[in-house]
DNA sequence: TCTGTTCACGTTATACTATAACACAAGATT
DNA sequence: AATCTTGTGTTATAGTATAACGTGAACAGA
């Protein structure tokens, strides 16, 4: 997995390709290893979210996808994101309808997303402390928690 | 403001138009004392949304605004929703693209939303613990928190 | 009171996000 | 090979939200 701090946002610099590389071979080997299937249009929509610092809307995802010509139909994104979305491997991001990889994936994680409103680069917080206090405090009020959505807007530490 | 606990899912039996009622004159009174002006329209909007125990997404609203005949267009609700959500009388749920009442506006406020996947009712968290432990976490990773979304599905004590 | 400005709303059009339904082909299973 | 499941193409449509422009009402200051 990539060499740069999970928590924090990514550097200015830092080589990105290979993040990205290592996200494919390591989904190549997660959905092998699942019996899911990693096909080209998939593989390539996860290179194409994998490859953007900051979230992209389905239609993003579409245009980038191909030359010009040819356009796909928009499901097919759908589609693909969500198989990507169940294996892990992207997230969406409900409170910009937009998608980003998860550098993260395969551990199991708690997540909650820090979206600076400057850059809006997107970090992932994995505070358990986070999960826990909600589903205590959820709890208290009788409710059994299924799913956090915690998308919390701000500016990150380049951009002050 | 209304007698049922806020932070609870409401009694499947409460006067809940005496609740509706309530808000409105809170509302009222509060942007009177704002220089606000809650016009006929957004009265109405603020009943629509009040009056329902569950999340209504804009065009639901649209449908109950008014007889059949006259339809408005969209951007009517969704105007006099800006508006609302700006005095703190209603808040977006992004998880669901809806809109909910706040039957604790006025009273500044963290809040976290519990939403039942069962009967679709939502209740208001207001966990400032909730609130500090993301601002401390997200501080730590160099983050300055400006807006919390904390969205969180599953089943209410009522649905168990 | 007049006048200029701001604000609320109507109207039309359009953008953006997401899914339904059905056909066919590729791959896996027997 | 026959069958079954899964992935994709294709067309159409549903659902959510805003842009742009005009009009009239409300308000502020001269």
């Amino acid at each position: 997995m990539p060499s740069h701090d999970p928590t924090a946002f990514p550097d200015e610099v830092h080589d990105h390709q290979a993040c990205v590389t290592q996200l494919l071979d390591h989904a190549e080997q997660a959905c092998a290893h699942q019996g899911a299937r990693l096909t080209e249009q998939r593989r390539n929509v996860l290179k194409i979210v994998a490859g953007s610092h900051v979230p992209l809307g389905a239609y993003d995802i579409l245009e980038r996808l191909e030359l010009p010509s040819r356009r796909k139909a928009p499901i097919t994104v759908y589609r693909a994101l969500d198989f990507l979305i169940e294996q892990g491997l992207v997230h969406r991001l409900v409170s910009l309808n937009a998608f980003i990889a998860c550098f993260h994936a395969g551990l199991e994680h708690a997540t909650q997303f820090l979206i600076c409103r400057e850059c809006r680069k997107v970090a992932e917080l994995k505070s358990e402390r986070v999960q826990e206090v909600i589903a205590q405090d959820a709890s208290k009020a009788g409710f059994q928690v299924d799913h956090q959505t915690v998308e919390v807007s701000g500016i990150c530490s380049s951009c002050v």
